[in-house]
DNA sequence: CTAAACTCTATACTAACAATAGAGTCAAGC
DNA sequence: GCTTGACTCTATTGTTAGTATAGAGTTTAG
């Protein structure tokens, strides 16, 4: 059952690489269950479960920070959990300002790239004139 | 008309920090047309239009190394403009590729949301256990 | 001439790793 | 037991576009 593997296997296992398992070590999200003789990381299979959340905060892009918060959130299991709803509840709104912020970046770009033919040369180019005049496009 | 100035003076017209202005500098984008005795950077007025061009491209998110190939094709103003064109077609799509994988990401944090109320514990949260489980949410 | 305001270079810091160097360890086969 | 190849270790550097320092030197107004 306790069976103890090296960051190779639990990397293969996981799907990360080897250096961001090391990173995740450094950061304190995860630690080994032991070291060998050699003082190579020895990982039990519970480390699987909690890198594979890690992975998925990491894909909803929680910070490092914030997913060392949740897990210690997760050591006190009877705290009440606001503090978790209130964190994803601010995530949500960082992420629709970067939507907007993105959206009315690619509005100002294709304004710009119709701007411009690519028969015409620098000299006379609709984009490099709109980027130098001072104004809004 | 020759006027030069120093590098705060040159910061407050464009609304850069002076940092920033040394950053640019650092990267040759911008050159100081002389300095004093002391070593003062001194600029002439075409660096505030020069300034203000890269501050526009900043603020649509365009890379210093592509802002200084952008620099150096309007120094060769003859030159066929495809270059440009394909840089800010490229850019495009990149912009909305990351508009799509946030929308997905909001998504996906507007379920995890929805897993929970205040009310609860961490023990049963449902933000947390979606989050250890192994698929997706 | 002094003091305040300004500027200089160089360095460290930000996020989340990836890449590398140089050294050491482990496991299998002979 | 020894070699060899695969693996692992720590530490350092690089990535982006700046921001924030430290400590020293310069300029300018009064």
């Amino acid at each position: 059952m306790y069976i103890d593997m090296k960051i190779g296997e639990l990397a293969k296992r996981t799907n990360c690489t080897v250096q961001s398992i090391r990173h995740y070590d450094k950061e304190g999200l995860i630690s080994a269950s032991a070291r060998s003789e050699g003082n190579f990381r020895l990982y039990d299979r519970s480390t699987i479960d909690r890198l594979m959340f890690i992975k998925h905060c990491r894909s909803l892009d929680l910070s490092i920070i914030e997913i060392r918060q949740l897990l210690h959130l997760s050591d006190s299991p009877d705290e009440r959990c606001e503090d978790i709803n209130r964190m994803i509840e601010s995530h949500v709104i960082e992420v629709e300002q970067r939507i907007s912020d993105l959206q009315s970046l690619r509005k100002q770009l294709k304004s710009l790239r119709n701007s411009c033919s690519d028969k015409r040369t620098v000299k006379q180019c609709g984009i490099l004139s709109n980027l130098s005049s001072h104004g809004n496009i």
